[in-house]
This record gives C-alpha cells, sequence and structure tokens, in this order.
DNA sequence: TTGTACGCGTTATCAT
DNA sequence: ATGATAACGCGTACAA
C-alpha cells in the first residue's frame, strides 16, 4: 500500500482513509468498476462485483459524501425546519415529529439537519437553499398565509409541509384536524353538552383553523348555531385564558374545548383555582393530547395523534418525491379520540 | 451570459444557478480572484475585491458546499448525538441542549445534524464519520464506560461531551452536578434534615453518578454517615419507586431527594396517593428542575441549570476546536438552587 | 495583485 | 464487462 493515505486530524490509532483508486489499485480493476460495484449501476459482472463489495466490507473504505454530493449535485440530506422554542410546551410535538423523520431518513441513508427559525426570518434557509446543502425540507408548521411556503417554492427545493396548505401543488402531510375536532365535538353535543365553548389563539396557523372548522362543522351539521360568547380565539397568555375561563363561567357553557394541551393545561389549573370540579361542574376536552394533561387529578378527554408517525410520513413523502415516484400530493393521517373522566 | 446554467428541479420561476467561473467571467477577471475575495484569503486588491463582494451581493451567488468540502476537506457540518425517545420525559433536556448548540452553529455558518442512536448501536455514527459528513460531534450523554466516547475517539473525529468523562483529553461541558448536588444537601441538613433519602436510578450514566457523589460529599461535609436504607439507586419503572416511596415512608426519612425531575413527578404522586401532606410530613427536593414540577400543587425544591447554555458551550467550545484554538477540555457551567414549599 | 493549472474523490460518458 | 477520461465547483500552490 502506498504510504501517502490522509489520516483524520486528532491523535488516535484510526484506520487510513481510502479512496475508490485506492480499491481499484489494491484489487487490480479500475476505479469505475468500484464505483459500479457500489452504485449497482451500470453493467458489471458478478464475480467482480462480489469481490468489491468483499472487499470493502473488511477494509474500512467509505465513499467520501462531499465527492459524491459533487459528482451527483445530490447531498443526501434533508432539512426540517422547526419553530423557535418560545415556551418548552410545544416542543414535544416538534421533536416528536423530528425523531420520526429522522428515523425514516436515516433507514434511507439520508441524513437530517435541523434548523430553528422564529416565523419570518428567513435567512438560514436561503443559506442552506443557496449553498445546496439539502436535498429537500420538511417544513413543521404551517400558517395561513405562510412566508416559508412561499419561498421554498419559488426557490424550487422540493419540500413538504407538515400542516395542510391551500396551494394544492405543494406535498402536504397531516391530521384529519377538521375531522377529527368535528367528530369530537359532535360526540360532545350527543351527550348533551349543547354548549360547547372554544377556546383558542393563534388563528393564523393553519392547525388552529382546522380546528376551529371541524368545531363549526359539528354544530352545522347537527343543524345548531353556535354563540359568539362562547368563542373566544385570541388566547395567548395564561392570563388571558384564565380571564376567557371567568367569562365562559358567567355564560354559563356545558363543556370547554380547548385547542391545545398547553390552553388546556392553564384552563384545568384556572377551574381548580375557583373551585369549580371536573366534570361534575364544568366539562373539559382538548383537541390535542399531550402528557402535560396526564397530571391533573383527572383524567381529560381528548384527541390523540400520532405524532411520530406524521414526522416519518413526512419524511417518507420527501424521499419518494426525491426518487422520482410522484407521491400523492396530500397524505391525511388518522387520529383517536380518547374519551375520559372530564366530559363524563 | 451563457444559456447552460443549471436551475433547481421543481417548476417555478428560481433564479439560475451561478458559480464563481460565472462571476468571474461577468466581471472580466479569473475565477480564483473571485474565490480570494469571498474567502479573504490570500492577497487581493481591495478594489476588485469589494467589487467582487459587491456583485456577489446583487446576484444569486452562492458556494456550492459540496465542491468547498471537497477542496477543503470541511463539510461546515456538525452532529448532535441525541438518546432514542424511550420517553418524552428526559426529551426536554436533549432537545433544549439542541436548540442551543443549533444556535451557535448557525452563527457560526456550520450546520446541524441530529442523529439518534440507543445506548449501544453505533452504525449510526460510523456512517457519518466514515462518509465524512460533519467536522465535528457533541455527544448528549455519556456514561461511565461509554462505547461512543471510546468509538469517537478511536475514530479520530473532533467531539465534545456534554456531561463529564474520565478521560481528561476529551473536550467535556457540564453543570456542576456534583457540587451542586452537594451544596444542596448540604442546606437541607442544616435546616434540620438530617435523614434524606436518594432516589435514584441508571446508575451508570455519568450525570447520576455525579449527583449522588455529591450527595455523599455533604454527609462527608459535615462529618455525618449516610444509612444504607436511605439509598435506593435501582430505580427505573415508576411502580419500583412508588415502592421505593412506601418502603422510605416506613424507614422514616426527613426528606426525599430525588435524582432527577422523572423520579420527582413519580414520588410526589406517590406521595399524594397515599395521603402524605408536603411538606408537613415529608420534604421532597429534586436535582434535576423540569417543567413537569410545575404541575405540582405544592412547589419543589430543585436545582435549576441552565440547558440552553450547556448546548451553547458545548457547539462552540466545538467549533473552537475545529478553528484550531485550544479551549479548556474542561468547561463547567453555574447552578442555582431553587428553594421552594417542599421542604419548608 | 492577478491568472493558470491542478487536485479534491466520485460519477458518467465514451471507448474498447 | 471493463477501463480511460472528462466533468462537478471550489481552493490553492505557483507562475507571471
Amino acid at each position: 500500500m502506498s504510504m501517502d493515505h490522509r489520516t483524520h486530524t486528532a491523535g488516535g490509532d484510526e484506520k487510513e482513509i481510502l479512496t475508490i483508486h485506492d480499491v481499484a489499485r489494491e484489487l487490480g480493476v479500475s476505479a469505475s468498476t468500484v464505483s459500479r460495484a457500489i452504485s449497482g449501476k451500470g453493467r458489471i459482472g458478478e464475480e467482480t462485483r462480489q469481490r468489491v463489495l468483499q472487499f470493502i466490507q473488511d477494509s474500512s473504505f467509505h465513499p467520501n459524501a462531499a465527492a459524491r454530493s459533487l459528482a451527483q449535485s445530490r447531498t443526501f440530506n434533508l432539512a426540517i425546519i422547526m419553530p423557535e422554542v418560545r415556551d418548552l410546551v410545544d416542543m414535544p410535538f416538534f421533536h416528536t415529529c423530528m425523531h420520526g423523520a429522522e428515523e425514516v431518513a436515516q433507514s434511507n441513508d439520508y441524513d437530517l439537519l435541523v434548523v430553528t427559525t422564529d416565523g419570518t426570518n428567513l435567512r438560514p434557509l436561503e443559506r442552506m437553499v443557496g449553498n445546496r446543502k439539502v436535498d429537500g425540507m420538511i417544513l413543521t408548521r404551517t400558517y395561513a398565509k405562510d412566508v416559508f411556503v412561499e419561498y421554498l417554492k419559488q426557490s424550487g427545493v422540493p419540500f413538504v409541509t407538515v400542516g395542510r396548505c391551500y396551494d394544492p401543488k405543494v406535498l402536504q402531510v397531516d391530521h384529519d384536524n377538521s375531522g377529527a375536532c368535528k367528530e369530537l365535538v359532535m360526540l360532545l353535543i350527543s351527550k348533551g353538552m349543547e354548549k360547547v365553548a372554544y377556546l383558542g389563539g393563534g388563528m393564523d396557523q393553519m392547525v388552529n383553523i382546522d380546528r376551529f372548522d371541524g368545531y363549526r362543522q359539528a354544530y352545522a351539521a347537527y343543524r345548531m348555531e353556535t354563540e359568539k360568547k362562547w368563542i373566544r380565539t385570541d388566547l395567548t397568555t395564561k392570563s388571558q385564558i384564565a380571564k376567557a375561563v371567568d367569562d365562559l363561567l358567567k355564560v354559563g357553557v356545558d363543556c370547554m374545548l380547548c385547542q391545545d394541551d398547553y390552553i388546556c393545561d392553564a384552563v384545568v389549573h384556572e377551574l381548580a383555582d375557583k373551585g369549580v370540579s371536573i366534570p361534575k361542574d364544568m366539562r373539559v376536552a382538548s383537541c390535542h393530547y399531550s402528557r402535560l394533561l396526564d397530571n391533573f387529578p383527572v383524567t381529560i378527554t381528548s384527541l390523540k395523534f400520532d405524532i411520530m408517525d406524521i414526522g416519518r410520513k413526512a419524511a417518507q413523502v420527501l424521499i419518494d418525491q426525491l426518487a422520482g415516484k410522484n407521491p400523492s400530493t396530500l397524505t391525511m393521517l388518522d387520529y383517536e379520540i380518547s374519551l375520559k373522566e372530564s366530559t363524563k
């Protein structure tokens, strides 16, 4: 063997770094043969193919990702775009989603890059796209008016959104938030809770728009009317939620439907503070289950979505797209209604 | 302009992709001049330098990461190795850490790859290292006997551990877990809680070893003895913890010190189930704060660590290392003792 | 100060 | 079926 092999930086007994040329020379074949054996592309004799593969197995050869990337104009990297961590509360969703995506990425020989952004700053994305560091992107949250979607569309990078998106051409993976909420509310109504209050916030996000839509659809299905005073879609802070709960108690409703686990958490705490017993004095349900809801003395009725799975599906759809298959543009995932004490 | 520019895959009005040659031709200079202007390396006239930079600003030119990577043998990628998500409970630590790392990475023009592994499988790492997809790695959890550390050492890839490590040559960033626990326990003892029970598990992890060590040191500092029956370091499941709590109630201790928020959560619930009032009938403290602890009727005394910061520091140390600066091999971060009702 | 020419390690195209 | 050779786009000695 030649002695001019580069070794890795730090001290240690690391193995030398081989190239396909090294392998080729060692085997008395040409570099292109080695390349073919590895990629499986192009004609190659079964015998030599096995010989090369065997040698590679035993040796410390790994193809150089950068070189491969340069030659093929592919990076084998995907990026996942995460919202900035305002509060730890809604981290679970995005992180679970991320792990799902990573799992599928790995098993398809892709690596996953994380990018965090607030809702407005495009810089990090522009850099990635510009430098061509990734083959495709996963957007984990969508807005009614979404600058990221707009940017990604015009940039030409393949991408998929977790969450619905108005443009039917965009690859989308989502739970049936609207359908799930509709079914939940219809169930509540059918159990005698005719006045279901809706506590929400952030109606700029698609997921919230869908959930609220489901709520209204449920009433429409029963040919019943919702009342304005039951509906609060402007809640962001804990104190706002607390105040809304107080207001609704005076208004007199049968059940408080919370847009997500965060709101539900605040609602349950406020009710406890007021000495209002669940479900005796007030019913409660959440449009999104998380572990937060397990910490109450009373179990909470909620919608359950398989979050890991949505991450997996998103990555899979994207990878299919990159592979030239034409995945269906909208992948709708199932939900589960978990009926508990809080709506007894 | 020539017409043979490649454009991105999908349909859209994306800008054409330029190379330094395009830029060079456009400006009537050579490619190397452009390269120099960008990198800042090598002599170049201030005037032409500005001219090139200006043009690049206005144009849609971005250097091709793969080509740069191939030429320089650098990827400008870091990887962060996350434990597999067994349960959502200890996700917050690693994810917050990840965001901290990502923040620093971004601001240094690095991108961050995520890799999830169970404690044993080296494959994903081997692929990354082999393919040279990253310049360095962040290991977010350390074990007393750590196969990952061993592998990374012998592989020669620069890396930093979040959590302590026995090898003094390894770059490490950690909170002073031992010191923090020691101070906390000394405080508890000084407040009259002479019999502090220790509830822990997973003594294979460094962080837990350190915490337990702090506990013992506190007693040593007071020249007092701990009793075997106060100490439970074999707890993993909820039911084991519940049983340990029951046992300890019979033994009669003054305070239950929980190794982490997960254990603390289980302990508080078990005490509530048993009708044991905190702090009247039993005191409780946790060696690690998380939002979990906010969900109890009683506020919990705990140690607080700035987790985002440990992620930032880890990335910074690694980047410094890659830049050839010699960062101190052990970076110790501060802690905070949060005294609450549970140890009144 | 600037340009030329070659190398980085792989894939793809053409011969053989 | 296999081998030589030219890209891929950037960095960098070396020459001018």
